[in-house]
DNA sequence: TACTCGATCGGA
DNA sequence: CCGATCGAGTAA
């Protein structure tokens, strides 16, 4: 049964899991007019907190990032290069600065083309990730199987360092992209 | 207030 | 490989 995933999930201390988790969940808007969009997660990112140096935390609260320093659940968008707006997750416990960047769905891979493509800007900024503000994340209860995920370094984050863009916090699905069904591998929550 | 630099993408 | 495009962050 599909159910939106509750902000208390995003509050885990542990996002780089919870980034790898998100793979395959069902990734929902409901425009104004129209029937709801449903796509399943393909990519994503961790970003964990000020002490890691790809982090936009990392200098600490500003008017950008206090959204980050909320408690887990609700979305941090923001504009990247003057041009693409970047759906983020906020994640962990209130004060404690992580998010999830959604990176890619079914159909369409690279942050900036999902969020043109679904309409998603930042309008959403610090708005839940619930059914009422109409973005959330749905789980179904289909996950990949967990030997079809990659983790790979965070893509475009070389300034912070070899120690921290080094780090495998990015994860793919690389089938989930076409949007191929593996029912053989699915697994059950 | 001036200046720099992007968690990217599409076109040359 | 490079330009687009603009707002946040930093320094002054």
């Amino acid at each position: 049964m599909a159910a939106a995933i509750k902000a208390k999930v995003f509050q885990t201390e542990n996002t780089v899991a919870l980034a790898r988790n998100l793979i395959g969940t069902r990734l929902v808007i409901a425009p104004a007019q129209g029937e709801p969009i449903a796509r399943r997660i393909t990519e994503t990112e961790a970003y964990h907190g000020e002490e890691d140096l790809a982090c936009h935390a990392r200098r600490g609260r500003t008017a950008r990032t206090e959204v980050m320093y909320a408690a887990g659940g609700v979305w941090y968008v923001y504009l990247c290069y003057g041009v693409h707006e970047m759906l983020n997750l906020v994640t962990g416990p209130r004060d404690r600065p992580c998010a999830v960047l959604i990176r890619g769905v079914e159909g369409l891979t690279g942050p900036g083309r999902l969020t043109r493509a679904l309409g998603i800007d930042r309008r959403f900024n610090g708005r839940a990730a619930s059914v009422a503000t109409g973005l959330w994340i749905e789980d179904d209860g289909f996950r990949p199987a967990p030997r079809q995920i990659l983790a790979t370094p965070r893509v475009g984050v070389d300034y912070a360092g070899p120690h921290w863009a080094g780090r495998k916090w990015r994860f793919v699905w690389p089938a989930g992209h076409d949007g191929t069904r593996h029912s053989r591998s699915s697994s059950e929550a």
